[in-house]
DNA sequence: TCTATTGGTTGGAGCGCTCTAATGCTGTAG
DNA sequence: CTACAGCATTAGAGCGCTCCAACCAATAGA
């Protein structure tokens, strides 16, 4: 249960360990006897190099940190997805920690991320302070995906919300509805953009924007229908703030007796896995989200390898994908 | 974006560094004005200590690893959460990597990891050779999640299929239903208890089992119903390997013109949070996924810190949870 | 023949920290 | 007044590695 050192592997080949050190780096500098008697040492002891004491010595770390604030949310599995792809390809490794949606865990996260002192940080969607972010941003380079910042030593990788909405919006329109209504995300991220593309999508057409105060989950968006429907303005189609909230006014819709999408189309947002479930087969915006991560870590990696200090500021576009919640107007009335 | 020492702490608070250094790790032998100005001079620099410096000069290590095999998947995350709650109040820290369910990258997280030194590795359902497994075992304590083995230096945490697949069956046989075939999740994990319990259980019964093969996914689920029903031995109940397996089952069952549960109940398997969505209220088996992440952490901790060598193997058991697509058969003949 | 040059190799310092043993400093007993 | 605890504090070695300067052939140039 002791792991072999340099030391050992020096040793065992006859050779110094400057020199076990330059094979390990894969230095051109090493005659090729030497360096397979080398390896041979190492493969025979089971050695691998200890990357703390590395980067202790070299000053420098291949280690990229990844705060994810909620590791149930599939949405962040995909950005790290592209993350890893970019970070492999350029020989630096990634560590996770994640803070639960809770600032103090996250808090916590990020501190333990940074005592590592990776080469940078990538923190999706995080819930601290924008106080907490600058300040450690002073430490090292900072890349936040979906939440936006004005510091200006941190890089931004968000998608355009407005436009997505607007994406949602003119489908319908185009497929005959005049009455949308738009089921908000509150205080969540992004929420804002949504809403403020919803309406002016809305005002583009002609149309009276209807905004239904609700939140990120199934049982708001159920509780949304409802209000909607006992207050007797139902729509004939439903933008909702996310594909949870969807899924939630989809079975409150159809609790009522009505049916979808021939008495009311639904839009979603996100494009998540329960989306693309042929049960829920969900009409929704796509991010790109692997594209998110690709683009989080191409940044960092220019700040650390490069020594930009403009920050970068990505908006991406999202798509318009069409299933089975949508179609033409005509159920109801 | 030069980060201070200790030795900077140090000289601002007048002290040496050990000084310093005892006062980082809370010892008690520090008196109370040194303690302060320590204390004020590093919140001053913004100086934390370097965890890997600390590491080295220790030997030990206050660092978990966790291997998460599939990020996509929440059940994951759950389980992590678990790990978490236990490492934080051990002061222990996680770092996770994870391997996108293909052994070459989960191979090269295992090493990631590895080279951290952590103090011991909790692997989440790995799909490495057990080779492998054992090989890094050689090196540190390991743990592993939702996947057997016979190592003798490496610990498991599973759930029961075998007492969940049965709890499935007794409850459909409790409701009336005698002819309840099983999707089968094939190679999957977990997928040779689950089948051998529901064979087993049918058999106790006094009734005959019906296997139908099929995967862990919902248009393998879909594929299944279809084919049971164009065969004509669709049964008046089922159990799916997992969740989404079942919701691929209703909606083809739903397609064909079949209610759920009315006609056909359907018995997922996991609990994900997919089954607790209103629009889909599966019932199903729950894992205690939070419990196989401490008893994983508490597990790990036992070899760290007192030492244990003989393996531990957790077999948990799984629960019930009744929603509403499981009733008493009737609309069938 | 002597000096440069080159490519391979090595010793030693040092990264930021912990740990051990030694130090200085009270205060109390002999 | 010395002796000796007992406590707070510190110097210094060393963790596993990288990096630099030095070194050492062996070859090339003068």
């Amino acid at each position: 249960m002791v792991r072999p050192t340099m030391e050992d592997v020096a040793l065992r080949a006859g050779v110094s360990r400057a020199l076990v050190s330059l094979v390990m780096r894969n230095s051109p500098k090493v005659s090729d006897a030497r360096r397979a008697a080398v390896l041979k040492a190492a493969e025979e002891l089971g050695y691998s190099p200890h990357a703390m004491a590395r980067s202790l010595a070299s000053r420098t770390s291949t280690v990229l940190g990844v705060m994810v604030s909620d590791l149930h949310n599939a949405f962040f599995a995909e950005v790290v997805d592209g993350i890893d792809e970019v970070a492999r390809e350029q020989g630096f490794d990634i560590i996770i920690n994640t803070g639960g949606r809770s600032p103090a865990r996250e808090r916590r996260a990020l501190e333990s991320l940074q005592s590592f002192r990776p080469a940078g940080l990538i923190l999706l969607s995080p819930v601290v302070p924008a106080t907490a972010i600058s300040k450690a941003a002073e430490q090292l380079p900072i890349v936040l995906v979906a939440r936006s910042s004005r510091v200006s030593t941190v890089d931004t990788v968000n998608d355009d919300g407005e436009q997505g909405a607007r994406l949602a919006i003119d489908h319908l329109v185009s497929l005959g509805h005049r009455r949308i209504a738009h089921l908000d995300g509150g205080e969540g991220t992004q929420a804002g953009p949504r809403r403020r593309g919803y309406v002016a999508a809305m005002e583009a057409h002609g149309l009276t924007p209807q905004v239904v105060s609700s939140e990120y989950t199934d049982t708001a968006g159920a509780r949304a229908i409802r209000s909607l429907i006992e207050s007797g303005t139902l729509p004939t189609a439903i933008l909702s703030c996310n594909d949870f909230n969807a899924v939630g006014a989809i079975s409150a819709l159809e609790d009522a007796g009505l049916r979808v999408p021939a008495d009311v189309s639904v839009v979603g947002y996100d494009n998540t896995s329960l989306a693309a479930l042929r049960h829920v087969s969900l009409t929704t915006i796509d991010q790109p989200r692997a594209e998110f991560g690709r683009l989080a870590a191409l940044a960092l990696l220019q700040r650390v390898r490069d020594g930009r200090t403009e920050p970068v500021r990505h908006l991406l576009n999202p798509s318009l994908v069409v299933r089975n919640t949508t179609a033409p107007p005509g159920g109801l009335r």
